[in-house]
RNA sequence: GCCGAUGUAGCUCAACGGUAGAGCACCUGAUUUGUAAUCAGGUGGUUGCGAGUUCGAUUCUCGCCAUCGGCUCCA
């Protein structure tokens, strides 16, 4: 074996002797901006040794790899700083998240918010006195007994997992932890962080396991990208649909009943503009609309399989008719009481089945905006994100196996409508494929998956696998929508499912004459239209288009003296078919902009004595972006042009 | 459901082991107003609910409910 290795860096080729560390390959770049090297496009620490020829490349700190391992080193050292804080507490993971990372401790009491700036404290302690970031590696007996020793079960467990024979610790001053690295060389390089909440956690996020106690925290490569993150965040906050929804007026919420939004005269009329749209739509793709009961018998929910799968987020009501009036378990399993249909799909099967059915019908689409209740858990419930109540834009497409893969397209152009007409850039799809528990054999399914690839492809849309994550029934296309906090909606979906049909018996007659079962498509665009408005808020900031904008103008009178003037003004523009409202209060004019501003009316209409004198209006459009006199039948026009989607 | 925190007027928040206060909103009056807050006065709270400790609890303790941050779950 030769004694030198050739190192490859930015096209240039160098011969240095084998067991070179990287740091001394990368001597061009200042260290304070270095956190890490890719060898042959693996990460890896600066004291790496070079063994073997190799290509290797700097990983600066603003990378996206360099902040990874700055966050990682930041977890390291909160943990160093944890276990200093407080002897005892065991420490278990501590990965990078989207936005920073977290830790999840076993300590004697769980922390709370107000150990936080002690821990960072310890932390910037830790940081001054420079301790060196030395990795090792060591048998997996070896360390499986030095954990052991230490008394830190949980690493022990995580080592007895691992299946390699070597495992890789990495020591900064007196503290340790098993890690896979890498890191960076000191903690001097860690300069700017911040530790933002604490929770509970599972060990394994399993809730049969231990509760561990999290810390949550942020790291970047400087201080200002850190203040530019926590602005950010902050203005993330401000946009929170749910103050957002308060201050405008939309929905509220009250304890009386956890979960479900009481929606405000405006909120009421964001939803009805998304049904409307909804509506054309269907009308456009061939969707008829039906409304069935929210309540039904739960010999329906028994048999389309909810009352086995999906009855713990069910509420059950008791039968009036039956003596007892109880909700109890009947004797075959399941109560002969009601619930309350917590999706629209068993219902559906009854319209399908109220006519005989031929092949000449299918496909049939069948929609439904009616209400739905499920029993979420309460620790789960958040705004209009998740709630117990709501309505979907839901429909199940009864069709022939031929036409599966035109429906799934159909739809995916559908999604690509509403989501275009909406303004959402960031759209990701997702197939999820068979899970664990599912019916039907394998080969169906990869038929099945393979129909929803297909139509994602027809379509060409790029999506991921979404592994094991399907229902039980059947494949499912996902969509998923970014807020402004960054955080992942899933909306939209599409699911196909021949197991509906198979347990109510669904047929039709087909060409031959011949009975056969029909395939259901369950699927939603908007998904909730509860979840949707909250991530639509959010999304805008409240500064909806035009066209959902509930009031859409606002008529300021700038003296009494033109109240007549104004009330004309607004009862032109409300016969025009437009959401406007007359401001004719005894304040002045700047006090009455300032309200409509916070209320994000897209219009508002000054006039004065000028305006009254020749009939015309003054037009001010939000944040003051433009502001201009014309004359009323002008205005009428410009309102007119507003676009709104078909 | 689990971990942690929180709960005071419609909203945002302050205070305290000795029966609560501000701003906004609301009401009344004055002002007649030109593009993000006119002035003055007034109404409004059994401090989330229930129990305990205490001479006395809104404050301390426990239980419940709800909310917030997470976990978990999500056909």
């Amino acid at each position: 074996m030769s004694s030198k290795v050739t190192v490859t860096l930015g096209g240039e080729s160098r011969v240095v002797p084998v067991g070179t560390i990287v740091r001394e390959v990368l001597d061009g770049i200042p260290s304070r901006e270095l956190v890490a090297a890719r060898v042959n496009g693996k990460v890896v620490d600066l004291t790496h040794k070079l063994e073997h020829d190799a290509s290797v490349e700097p990983v600066l700190a603003d990378s996206a790899e360099g902040l990874e391992t700055i966050r990682h080193s930041t977890a390291h050292l909160m943990a160093m700083a944890v276990q200093s804080l407080y002897p005892g507490t065991q420490v278990t993971i501590g990965p990078v998240i989207e936005d920073g990372f977290f830790y999840d401790f076993a300590p004697a009491a769980p922390f709370t918010v107000e150990d936080l700036p002690k821990i960072e404290a310890r932390m910037r302690e830790l940081v001054k006195a420079d301790h060196k970031i030395q990795r090792s590696e060591v048998s997996r007996e070896d360390a499986i007994r030095k954990f052991s020793a230490m008394g830190e079960k949980y690493k022990v467990e995580i080592i007895q997992g691992i299946p390699d024979d070597h495992v890789s610790i990495y020591t900064q001053g007196d503290w340790l932890d098993l890690c896979r690295g890498p890191h960076v060389p000191s903690t001097r390089y860690l300069k700017a962080f911040k530790l933002t909440s604490v929770a509970g956690a599972y060990w394994r996020g399993d809730e049969h396991n231990a509760m561990l106690s999290r810390i949550y925290g942020t790291a970047f490569a400087s201080k200002e990208a850190l203040e530019e993150h926590l602005k950010l965040v902050e203005l993330a906050r401000q946009r929170d649909h749910r103050k957002l929804g308060r201050e405008m007026g939309l929905y509220i919420f009250d304890p009386i009943s956890p979960g479900s939004p009481f929606y405000l005269p405006k909120g009421v009329i964001i939803f009805n503009a998304l049904v409307d749209y909804m509506r054309r739509l269907y009308r456009r793709y061939g969707y008829d609309e039906v409304v069935t009961p929210l309540i039904f018998k739960n010999e329906l929910f028994n048999t389309s399989g909810h009352w086995e799968n999906f009855r713990e987020n069910m509420f059950l009501s008791p039968d009036p008719d039956s003596e007892t009036n109880t909700i109890d378990t009947g004797p075959d399993g399941w109560h002969h009481g009601y619930g309350l249909k917590p999706m629209n799909c068993p219902g559906h099967t009854f319209v399908y089945r109220a006519e005989k059915r031929s092949y000449r019908d299918l496909p049939l689409r069948i929609a439904e905006f009616s209400r739905l209740h499920r029993a979420e858990r309460s620790g789960t419930l958040h705004g209009l994100m998740r709630v117990r109540a709501m309505s979907q834009d839901d429909a199940h497409i009864f069709c022939r196996e031929d036409q599966i893969e035109d429906e799934i397209a159909l739809n995916l152009q559908m999604v690509r409508d509403v989501y275009g007409a909406l303004g959402f850039e960031r759209v990701e799809f997702k197939l999820a494929t068979m899970p664990e528990h599912h019916l039907g054999t394998a080969e169906q399914w990869q038929m099945a998956e393979g129909k929803l690839g297909n139509a994602m492809k027809r379509n060409e849309i790029a999506y991921e696998i979404n592994p094991k994550e399907g229902a039980f029934y059947g494949p499912k296309i996902e969509i998923y929508v970014s807020d402004a906090l960054k955080r992942k909606w899933q909306v939209a979906t599409i699911q196909l499912d021949s197991n509906m049909p198979e347990r109510f018996d669904l047929t039709y007659t087909n060409s031959a004459g011949a009975e056969e079962r029909p395939v259901m498509i369950h699927r939603a665009i908007l998904g909730s239209l509860e979840r949707f408005i909250g991530v639509l808020i959010e999304h805008t900031g409240g500064v909806l288009p035009f066209w959902l904008a509930p009031e859409q103008v606002r008529v300021l009178s700038l003296s009494e003296k033109v109240e007549d003037y104004a009330g004309e003004v607004t009862g032109l523009l409300r016969r025009e078919g437009l959401r406007a409202h007359g401001d004719i209060r005894n304040e002045k004019l700047g006090f009455k902009v300032r309200e409509a501003e916070l209320a994000k009316v897209p219009y508002m209409i000054v006039v004065g004595e000028r305006e009254a004198a020749d009939r015309s209006v003054s037009v001010r459009l939000l944040r003051g972006e433009k502001s201009n006199a014309m004359p009323l039948a002008a205005l009428v026009e410009l309102l007119k042009k507003e676009p709104i989607p078909a």
